[in-house]
RNA sequence: GGAGGGAUCGCAUAGUGGUCUAGUGCGGCCGCCUGCUAAGCGGUUACCCUGCGAAAGCGGGGUCGUGGGUUCAAAUCCCACUCCCUCCGCCA
């Protein structure tokens, strides 16, 4: 959520900003109620106090406190009738683009910004991830539907192992060299989590959602981990701190129906590995510098050609400022795969989460800075991996960093 | 799921309709005193919204788990909800 003063004083800043994502988040409307809030605000203030005198002269005056009373309760009823108007117009506003985002029109306009490895030739014809996984016996695509429909899969034996070790092996990576620390969170939470993370109210139909305890299903571990210190003030010389989660997500991926539904590159369900950061303001763009190339560890410790692209304006994130994804090549799909995106959130989800920390024990509290990116998501790199060890037989050389994860050198 | 107890200023507590503008202790911060430290003494100690102001600041309103209600007046009375604790049941 942006401040309602930031846009107050800014109405032309957020007014291009929205052009440039190209979003039609309603700002006169806000402006509007806005400044009719505040008008009511000092008219039911002023009735306050004079309530407070009024009784202070406890039973001389019983007729006029009662005419205050009328008058304020339904000032009140009028502005918290506006305030739940304008919090659901401010939720659906989305952050506002750092100055170093590339404009552009959609994702055709991102760009890239480095290429690490040479993609891989074969003197054979590269198979894609469903034929190997199928024939390997590793991915049961046909028992998962059985199970659970469409973009439901089974990974059975060394498929689910390799899963397990690639799981592993980022944590203890970002455990051990990065300096985050491991945090096992909910995999369901309470609807508040959702609207700190910007998931709610705007994205629902992305959600699973028990409707009898009102628990939400994490779509990623970033809403868990920006829900930790919700409400909280952070104290002096905590921050920056980096969190690295395990979870399962859940999608219900109802934009894209139709797409991506050979293989297993887009389920319901997966796994991912989820670095996430508290920083204070001045910091936060060098953190997700740093985090990108946590997260482009990975992909250069397996050898898999990748490169890292900067989204532009258009293609940013509901509460990004500022993103890069990073994508893997796939050869047998023959495609570049999206394993990370990482973004600095600046204080948007902070200030919708309550989120604070007082940089000195004398100082005000202020927001702080949220910044979140896969570290990496399974099944893609799952798919990269089985598409860029394949051999000529199909068997799948295990990439080096995972052997002692796995235990055998060879999927066959 | 059933029965009971509870939620107050960082922590611990007091407060059962008006002098609560929430007291006290601990902790924290600032100062004094003092070879050093401790003790002692004095002061201070949250957050949100809003008005004026370039700012420092000054003023107003709100916040005693949350949301409603009763009343001239609510931490205090009433209703609902949330969370925590104890016991019973169930359970990996």
């Amino acid at each position: 959520m942006l401040d309602p003063k930031f846009i107050r004083e800014n109405p032309d800043l957020v007014r291009e900003s929205l052009k440039k994502r190209r979003d039609s988040a309603p700002l006169d409307e806000i402006l509007e109620l806005d400044t009719e809030r505040r008008r009511k605000l000092i008219e039911l203030e002023d009735l306050r106090r004079e309530r407070k005198e009024v009784s202070r002269q406890k039973r001389a005056k019983v007729e006029e406190g009662r005419d205050l009373r009328v008058m304020i309760k339904g000032l009140e009823d009028e502005v918290r009738n506006i305030d739940e108007q304008l919090a659901e117009l401010l939720l659906q506003v989305p952050n506002v683009p750092h100055p170093s985002v590339p404009l552009g029109k959609d994702d055709s306009d991102n760009v890239v910004v480095r290429t690490s490895g040479e993609p891989k030739s074969f003197d054979f014809t590269a198979k894609p991830h469903w034929q190997l996984g199928e024939k390997l016996g590793i991915i049961d695509f046909e028992r998962g539907v059985k199970l659970s429909g469409s973009r439901f899969y089974v990974l059975e034996g060394l498929g689910s192992h390799l899963q397990r070790a690639l799981i592993n092996f980022m944590l203890d990576l970002h455990t051990s060299e990065h300096g985050y620390k491991e945090i096992y969170p909910p995999f369901m939470v309470k609807r508040e989590c959702m609207v700190g993370s910007g998931n709610l109210p705007k994205f629902a139909d992305n959600l699973y959602h028990d409707e009898i305890d009102d628990f939400w299903f994490v779509p990623t571990a970033e809403v868990p981990l920006t829900n930790l210190y919700r409400d909280e003030i952070i104290s002096p010389g905590i921050l920056p701190l980096y969190h690295v989660a395990y979870t399962a997500c859940f999608r219900r991926e109802k934009m894209s129906a139709g797409k991506d539904t050979r293989g297993i590159k887009r389920g319901h369900q997966f796994d991912k590995v989820e670095l996430y950061k508290f920083t204070d303001a001045e910091n936060s763009n060098d953190e997700l510098e740093k985090m990108v190339s946590n997260a482009e560890v990975i992909c250069q410790r397996l050898e898999i050609p990748h490169r890292v692209k900067q989204l532009c304006t258009a293609d940013l994130g509901f509460a990004s400022q500022k993103s890069y994804d990073i994508e893997m090549w796939a050869p047998g799909c023959e495609e570049w795969l999206e394993v990370s995106s990482c973004s600095n959130c600046g204080d948007f989800q902070a200030r919708r989460a309550n989120i604070r920390h007082r940089p000195t024990p004398e100082s005000k509290p202020e927001f702080v800075h949220t910044l979140n990116g896969s570290g990496l998501a399974l099944p893609r790199v799952l798919i990269a991996v089985l598409e860029n060890y394949q051999q000529p037989d199909g068997s799948i050389v295990v990439p080096k960093v995972l052997k002692k994860y796995v235990g055998v050198g060879v999927i066959k």
